[in-house]
DNA sequence: TCGTTTCGATACGGAATAGTACCGTATTTA
DNA sequence: TAAATACGGTACTATTCCGTATCGAAACGA
């Protein structure tokens, strides 16, 4: 009964293996991260589930496919924070780079650099990702300003730039780990500082 | 008399031509910021010079060397600043950013992305670069910390990376220029009002 | 003029990699 | 049991690209 409602029931023969197909995605999400877009070959990532070429092919019909799969897999769209108090919303702005230590974020960084140079993956990256976190600060700072908790004289587009541009900065080239001080820092050092009215 | 005191007199046969040596370093460049390292190919170099790959053979004996000689050449380690006024300062080290129309920040941009990936690439770029521009800002803040034009309760280590880290934002993943404008807002937004003292 | 070296052009070897094809085996439905 | 499909493994093709080798012509010094 309730199988037969499925929209699409099942096809003869055996099934395709979801284990497998997970293991796929997180090899590649890992391997963008370690290695970057040009140098994830394929074949590295089968190997390192275990898996065959032909099992990676059924999936998906190249390597832009799968990666942009892998990507977009990370990216349930983060929920903009509206605690009440603006020093506690830019810091879980903040901390939406550190879920699952960081990894959609490097996955991101990865994925950007990349396309820069390459326009089939940055068409489909736009597509099918956008940068999501990045727009939070600017979406915070906006609130308060309609709030009134923030004059109108500051300049929220520069400032709502700052914490994505360090972070990605870190990710990207310097190699080095976002956490909870750099966070801080930036946000009680740096942003508050610049909202405070001369 | 004056060619006999040089001290390598000069060899016999036809002499490298030192033209087509700046041209081909001059396109490695330009194909480091159209393309990146990776998609970067030593036959697109020398047929956009209308050279042969003996001739850059000849000069450089790998992609690498090409690369690096190709960067380094863009690389006068810059002055740090210092007008006697803390805001030029800070204009001034953003400016180093527009030389050339950004062009030795946006080919350092490109090598840094991929160095992150490349054991090989990151050591001779460590030993021939570093990253003279982005340790402007903190001399400058260090210095007036000294002055005592500043006070020592700032965080100047996070201030330092706020225009770094946004110029490599906009250079190696959003494809946007760094131009005066954005100068101007870094600075009078955000850096100089996170170092008011509170 | 003669020897030497650079020039552009081109062919080539070797390695890496995307994607395809096929194998025997395992798992599923009918 | 039979048909269908997925599985790991592997061989294969086609392409790209680094780096080498070789060619005749041109540019230098002696």
């Amino acid at each position: 009964m309730l199988s037969s409602m499925t929209a699409t029931p099942r096809p003869a023969g055996r099934p395709l293996d979801a284990g497998i197909q997970a293991a796929l995605l997180r090899a590649t999400q890992d391997l963008l991260i370690e290695e970057g877009y040009e140098r994830l070959t394929c074949d590295a990532v089968v190997k390192r589930c275990g898996a065959s070429k032909a099992t990676l092919y059924r999936r998906w019909p190249n390597k832009l496919a799968l990666v942009i799969a892998a990507a977009t897999e990370l990216f349930p769209v983060p929920e903009v924070p509206d605690t009440g108090d603006l020093r506690e919303d830019l810091l879980a702005c903040g901390r939406v780079y550190l879920k699952e230590d960081g990894r959609s974020q490097r996955v991101l960084a990865s994925l950007h650099t990349a396309a820069r140079h390459d326009p089939a993956l940055r068409a489909a990256a736009r597509e099918a990702l956008g940068s999501p976190a990045d727009r939070l600060f600017g979406e915070v700072l906006t609130r308060a300003v309609a709030a009134g908790v923030i004059s109108e004289s500051v300049d929220i587009g520069i400032v709502a730039e700052v914490f994505p541009g360090i972070a990605f900065h870190y990710a990207a080239a310097l190699g080095l780990p976002v956490d909870e001080l750099l966070i801080l820092r930036v946000v009680d050092k740096v942003l508050l500082p610049s909202l405070r009215p001369r």
